[in-house]
DNA sequence: CTGGGGAAGGGGCCC
DNA sequence: AGGGCCCCTTCCCCA
């Protein structure tokens, strides 16, 4: 299909001026009642719901998360719930909401936050508002420092020192704007008040301006159905939110340091271009970068981006602090008309940063950006992802691996070291095994030995994973409820419950599950598939565990009690067998009581993987698995052997 | 009312 | 870090 020149042209022409404003507004709406909200910001104590895509165009510290995070944990040091909401409202809308009282404070704060969340526009606009108000003179050479990227720690003592006397600004209140907020109800306080009645939708009522009294109540378990993607509203109390400036609810950290990976706090002793513990994918805001000064990207071309990304150049729909604030400048001798006003939403300036101008859009950008092109610039995408080109110029001599930071080479380095001592220590360990009558393939296969319950694994690393099992102070708590696990996977899928994220959904019923094997279970429902078969009665589950239960059926007597009257050498083998696959012994019993058919048949046991074969049948494990569990208790095939011998017919 | 099955939520833990 | 599996438990439905 082609047009004619003329209505290429003609085309070209047909610009609606005020289609950018209106997808704003659209945007914003969506994002007040969650509609195709796809990530979660918590700050503190309290939730917001977002889109990544707008927070991708808006902040460069905000796109390196949501690219890996459904859920994203900011320092609540750095920014506060209050705080926050204003920049939202900001990204959302182009405006910046009134700060007051003690303007100066909050407008400090919001520029801090804005610095680390590498918005731009904002900061400009917020030092553009210093400067009106006379303070920022006097600030300059406490936010100099402030360069785009910094991390907030080192940050954070200058903006004291600018607010000498007055409390830091992640210690002030929160900002109450003094006109209703438009929006800002995508936020969920979660808190420490509950049973108060519910509010419907879980959005804030407006007369509280929507301060954000909603709090959610964590006892309540997750959702069920699929209507539950995001924070339902039907779990969603009231309670006055706690005051942003209250310290944390908990001893341990407010944030986890998983969800708090690619956080600047992490980044602050790299060098430039190193992100330990973080995404190692992400693009480093933190790399230091000359101002871009190139024309605004539309005309920029792969070619070149790919030129610029190669360099080290920014690419993105950022703009530069500087050249954000020449942004507010040019725009500010364009003298645009007034944008129209809007009662729910004081407008901080006349000329604030304005999503929509009809008059430069229309004129085109010849004549310098206008808003208009910096909302295009901000809302401009790249056609592909810095992660998808590596530059590992740190390699690790022993094993020739190659890593994009010297951080990474050494912690890499350092995994080496433990590595080598685990295989050291391993090595020493193999001596009892010789006394014993040398090492049995399972001190082989797994050679790391847990020293508190002897229970063995294949790499130290695991093995140290499950060495945390035995200390006293689990060390990852819940920042919403403070339960604390031993592994930080079981505390990030927790908190994926108790904000009722499910990625994975049903195409089938469209019914949404917080985990893939859910997924895959119930996935047989419809199916059909029914796998798990009794051994006893021969009826069909299409959940392990429902096959479970129904056994314990079987081995239950009619008071309650267990029926089955196992033989002994069948109970010693079950208690080799739960020692070995971590079952009990009850349920070992069990399963191994219904295979006399294998064990009546001797030929059946003159090999291991007959053995193993039988094993992986009946305890649902993949053979090799099996074998490798068989070939760790050589007593057990003594004990098989010596059990076939008893039941074999004469 | 009760027991059994189906389906699902959540935690533990290994890989 | 995330996937996968196991276990315990709960809820609902039905005979």
């Amino acid at each position: 299909m082609s047009f004619p020149a003329s209505a290429h042209g003609m085309l070209d022409a047909m610009e609606v001026p005020s289609h950018s404003r209106q997808l704003l507004l659209q945007l914003n709406t969506q994002r007040t009642k969650g509609f195709l909200c796809d990530v979660i910001i918590v700050v503190q104590n309290a939730l917001f719901r977002a889109h990544k895509n707008i927070l991708a165009a808006s902040s460069a510290y905000l796109k390196s998360l949501v690219v890996h995070d459904n859920l994203l944990n900011l320092d609540h040091e750095m920014v506060s719930p209050g705080i926050f909401r204003l920049i939202l409202d900001f990204i959302y809308t182009g405006r910046l909401a009134e700060c007051e009282p003690g303007g100066e404070q909050s407008l400090g704060a919001v520029l801090a936050a804005a610095s680390y969340l590498q918005i731009p526009g904002l900061v400009a606009l917020c030092k553009k508002k210093l400067k009106r108000s006379g303070k920022y003179c006097h600030l300059r050479g406490g936010y100099a420092p402030y360069k785009l990227g910094r991390g907030l720690r080192a940050a954070t003592p200058v903006i004291q020192a600018c607010y000498s006397g007055t409390p830091r600004p992640v210690d002030l209140p929160p900002v109450e704007p003094a006109a209703p907020l438009n929006t800002q109800c995508g936020e969920l306080y979660a808190s420490a008040a509950q049973g108060a009645p519910l509010h419907p939708h879980g959005l804030c009522p407006p007369e509280r301006h929507c301060s954000p009294p909603c709090g959610l109540d964590l006892s309540k378990k997750s959702p069920t159905g699929p209507s539950a993607q995001l924070l339902p509203t039907d779990r969603l109390l009231p309670g006055e939110p706690r005051e942003p400036s209250l310290p944390p609810r908990h001893d341990s950290p407010p944030v986890s340091a998983g969800l708090l990976a690619g956080h600047p706090a992490a980044y602050k002793d790299s060098p430039p271009g190193g992100e330990p513990g973080g995404h190692p994918h992400a693009p480093d805001p933190f790399r230091s970068t000359p101002p871009c000064t190139e024309p605004p990207l539309p005309r920029a071309d792969g070619r070149e981006l790919m030129y610029r990304w190669m360099k080290h150049e920014p690419l993105g729909p950022y703009l530069d602090e500087g050249e954000a604030e020449k942004e507010l400048e040019r725009e500010e001798k364009a003298e645009s008309p007034p944008a129209a006003p809007q009662p729910r939403y004081p407008s901080v300036e006349s000329n604030d940063l304005e999503p929509d101008n009809s008059t430069s859009e229309e004129t085109g950008s010849s004549e310098g950006p206008s808003p208009g092109d910096a909302l295009d610039r901000y809302c401009n995408h790249l056609g592909y992802e810095p992660e998808s080109l590596g530059d590992n110029l740190y390699v690790c001599i022993p094993c020739g691996k190659g890593f994009p930071s010297s951080e990474q080479l050494n912690a890499h380095v350092e995994s080496h070291n433990e590595e080598e001592l685990y295989h050291k220590a391993a090595a020493e360990q193999a001596v009892p095994f010789l006394d014993k009558g040398g090492p049995g393939l399972g001190d082989i296969l797994r050679p790391y030995r847990c020293s508190s319950c002897d229970k063995s694994y294949k790499d130290p690393a695991t093995l140290r994973q499950h060495e945390k099992t035995h200390w006293l102070t689990r060390p990852y708590p819940c920042t919403i409820c403070g339960k604390k696990f031993t592994q930080r996977g079981t505390m990030t899928r927790h908190m994926r419950s108790h904000l009722g994220l499910k990625p994975f959904a049903c195409d089938a019923c469209g019914m949404r599950f917080t985990r893939q094997y859910r997924l895959t279970e119930h996935m047989r429902i419809h199916s059909g598939e029914k796998p798990y078969e009794c051994q006893v009665c021969g009826g069909k589950f299409a959940q392990q565990r429902n096959l479970i239960s129904h056994m314990k059926m079987h081995a239950a007597g009619p008071d309650g009690k267990a029926k089955l009257d196992f033989p002994d050498s069948v109970y010693a083998m079950a208690r080799l067998t739960a020692d070995q696959l971590g079952l009990k012994q009850e349920k070992a019993a069990e399963l191994l009581s219904h295979t006399s058919h294998f064990l009546s048949d001797p030929k059946a046991m003159e090999s291991l993987y007959p053995l193993a074969k039988f094993t992986a049948e009946h305890l649902g494990l993949s053979q090799d698995k099996a074998a490798e569990v068989l070939a760790q208790a050589p007593h057990l095939h003594a004990e098989a052997a010596r059990t076939i011998e008893r039941y074999s017919p004469p």
